[in-house]
DNA sequence: GTAATATGTAATCAATGCTTACATCGATGG
DNA sequence: CCATCGATGTAAGCATTGATTACATATTAC
């Protein structure tokens, strides 16, 4: 993995020290993640990463941001793939996007939510990402209310219970929760029946 | 706080060092809890602490196990007070309790949910309390949907999907997303709005 | 081409989880 | 009553790791 490298200067060490951290936490888990090993896999000093990054959190939440991209990219790709569907089976697709990405990518998740390792708010586009997220799912379902899909209610309360439903069934499985009921299919599917439910009550 | 002592032997340094841990937390933050810390506080030497935890990591799930027998005194006490109810008030009720003690108490509920820091699955009490408060909630729940106050539905999911809900708004709270919605009061507030949103779903 | 800036190395510090060798206490058996 | 032994504490130290500092080297600007 360790890149070597014929030049004094690396060249695009803060990139490879992102990478580097994302496949350290992949492997062996977030809490692995140490700036000496990323900087050993991009075939540097143990100081080096300290010329990019001022702080481990710092480095951490440049991990985030490539994460939330990637996330973002697979939500916006889902959301292009249904665009000629109604918008509460958008909506569906949209939770089984967030829900199966974060069983495929539990650490890249672990680390967009661990906001004690990162600096969520310092980061301009962290926050943005988010509220760009955020945006999507709450535009999906106004159109389902517009469309008349849903039953009369508080469209105040609904985005905010769905978006904490869709997060606690994924940090439940982050956090284990789900390890009494086997895999991760089985995890998959009980999400989905969750997900299901809560839009069966939903529908008009 | 670090109690003087005139024996050598502490005497309960055990229980000492889990209540030193648990202050700690509460004043500075879980990540701020070192074992060096807790026994300082507990008047002992850094070394004493590992007489009676093997790894940092078991006396945080000792901690944990702290935590989680308050919470569930908790949990009982309001189940007593509404014993009379009717089966979906005292559900209400108990999901009330639960967010209400999360956001007064962040930090336990961050130490029992933070299953990196702990190892839950090794300690028969937190498994076993983790069951005893899950088996309280699904058994209102059925006897709501005995009662008739349910709209008829898989039942196999609505459990589930209530405590994601709830879990999800909890941790939503302690991973600081809340904070664009104001302090404690507010996001109670908004929790319950969404928890009595989901009740609306769900009765008939 | 030279000076200034950016980026890397090596050495080192402080904090912290954990271990080891030794000290001291308290309970138990004779 | 007291000698012994297991339990519990101390002191010192190791390994890891985040962070800093002094110095070296490359790159860029003028």
């Amino acid at each position: 993995m360790a890149t070597q490298r014929k030049t004094y200067h690396h060249g695009s060490l803060r990139q490879a020290l992102i990478d580097a951290a994302l496949a350290i936490a992949k492997e062996d888990g977030v809490d692995q993640v140490t700036v000496r090993e990323a900087g050993k896999r991009a075939g540097v000093s143990s100081g080096a990463p300290f010329r990019h990054f001022p702080t481990k959190t710092a480095l951490m939440t440049a991990v985030a941001e490539e994460a939330m991209r990637r996330f973002r990219a697979e939500i916006t790709v889902e959301l292009d793939r249904t665009g000629k569907l109604d918008p509460l089976a958008r909506f569906r697709a949209l939770g089984i996007a967030y829900l199966r990405w974060v069983i495929d990518n539990p650490t890249h998740f672990e680390i967009i939510s661990m906001r004690r390792t990162i600096d969520f708010d310092a980061s301009e586009t962290l926050v943005q990402l988010n509220e760009e997220i955020r945006g999507l799912m709450v535009r999906i379902l106004e159109d389902a209310r517009a469309a008349g899909q849903l039953r009369t209610m508080d469209m105040e309360g609904v985005p905010l219970q769905a978006r904490a439903l869709v997060y606690g069934l994924a940090r439940m499985w982050i956090d284990g929760q789900f390890a009494q009921w086997g895999g991760a299919e089985k995890a998959e599917l009980l999400m989905r029946q969750s997900l299901d439910n809560f839009l069966a009550l939903l529908a008009k």
